[in-house]
DNA sequence: AAACCATACAACCGCCCCATC
DNA sequence: AGATGGGGCGGTTGTATGGTT
């Protein structure tokens, strides 16, 4: 049985508000307030709508302050940002745009900036490729510890480096890279926990070591947050569990990316596979890695955000147009690592939560 | 000028979660 | 414990507007 309507449907009116309809509801709050009862509203405002609806118009149009129009840069990359960190919550989003409404950010979001961005990636460089386990073998011994003062470092430029560093946290590791094609790939690396060929292990001194594990046969399957789906859309995560493979002969024909099967034709350069020995050889041209961690710095910020929802570090937001971009794609699984340590492992939108 | 089409935006719907009574 | 209402979400629809044929 399903819930009685929040009124009666035949006798409310549906559609645009008019001016008169405007003046009623605002002259109303303006004198009464809300009374904390939306349901109760349009009677006594002398209005024939449904209290949701009158909610809406409220909230999304005649409440003051509402700021109508083109959105700025500025606010462009925020909202970038925002989603990229913590997906379509979009009320948590327009809480750091003053006047901004969620609704108006998600149209804003689903008609404009999405497809802006989309324009902004390459086709070819909308694809998840290989990253094979020899790249990490091949590096000679782990880096000295590698910290990091701000976000902003996660995508440094590594094409000198080596191609994996130990962390000096006790946060798990975000691992990305860049293939010859300079398509991004990126994986979660959590401790102690043999993933794919990559295993990390706590160390004495509270680091973090990442070994590969040569196989001469398998490669590293990303569980990338981002993969090129139908149509050429992009698609961001949504899902329970990271993308698996379990085939040890590159031969996968489905893998599984959470809540979701993603067939052979659909993931071309999704899931790739190191089949020779030589595999890093052919790709170290150009080939660029990093390794990044969210360690205490983001820590701090998880306090934040426990005590108040709406409170986001500043320094989250400092992204130049570049690396939002590379963090739609990257970090859409790390940004609530340690947003929300109370929660394990929740699928929603396209979040992961996890607790160490 | 009229018909058609694409786009942006406002608004609605159904569902869910949570707090309160 | 169950009912109710507020708030939030994704998805969708309706409408206005502007461009193209």
């Amino acid at each position: 049985m399903g819930r009685a309507p929040c009124c009666d449907k035949a006798n409310v009116k549906k559609g645009p508000w008019s001016p008169e309809e405007d003046a009623k509801l605002k002259e109303y709050i303006d004198k009464f307030g809300t009374g904390g009862n939306w349901i109760a509203l349009p009677q006594k405002a002398g209005l024939k709508r449904c209290g949701k609806s009158c909610r809406l118009r409220w909230l999304n149009y005649l409440r003051p302050n509402i700021k109508h129009g083109e959105f700025s840069d500025d606010e462009d990359r925020i909202i970038c940002s925002l989603y990229a960190s913590i997906g379509s919550r979009w009320s948590i989003i327009a809480a750091q745009l003053p006047g901004r409404t969620d609704n108006d950010i998600k149209n804003y979001w689903n008609t404009k900036l999405k497809k802006k961005l989309m324009g902004m990636i390459p086709l070819d460089q909308r694809k998840l490729p290989l990253f094979s386990s020899n790249s990490l073998t091949n590096s000679s011994s782990p880096q000295s510890h590698q910290s990091f003062s701000s976000l902003s470092q996660l995508y440094r430029d590594c094409t000198t480096q080596p191609y994996y560093y130990t962390t000096s946290t006790k946060s798990s590791c975000l691992l990305t890279g860049y293939d010859a094609h300079q398509s991004l790939i990126s994986s979660v690396i959590q401790p102690n926990m043999l993933y794919n060929n990559i295993n990390l292990t706590t160390t004495a001194n509270h680091s973090y070591n990442l070994q590969g594990h040569v196989n001469q046969d398998q490669g590293l399957i990303s569980p990338m947050q981002f993969y090129p789906g139908k149509d050429n859309m992009l698609v961001f995560g949504g899902a329970d569990n990271q993308a698996s493979c379990s085939s040890s002969d590159g031969s996968c024909s489905q893998i599984s990316y959470g809540n979701k099967e993603i067939k052979q034709e659909q993931m071309n350069g999704f899931c790739n596979f190191s089949n020779n020995m030589n595999g890093f050889s052919h790709h170290q041209e150009n080939q660029r890695f990093m390794l990044d961690h969210y360690g205490n710095q983001m820590n701090t910020t998880t306090a934040a955000w426990g005590a108040n929802n709406n409170a986001i570090s500043t320094t989250q937001l400092q992204y130049d147009l570049e690396e939002v971009k590379q963090l739609m794609i990257t970090s859409s699984n790390m940004g609530l690592l340690l947003n929300d340590e109370n929660k394990t492992h929740e699928s929603r939108g396209a979040m992961y939560y996890y607790n160490y």
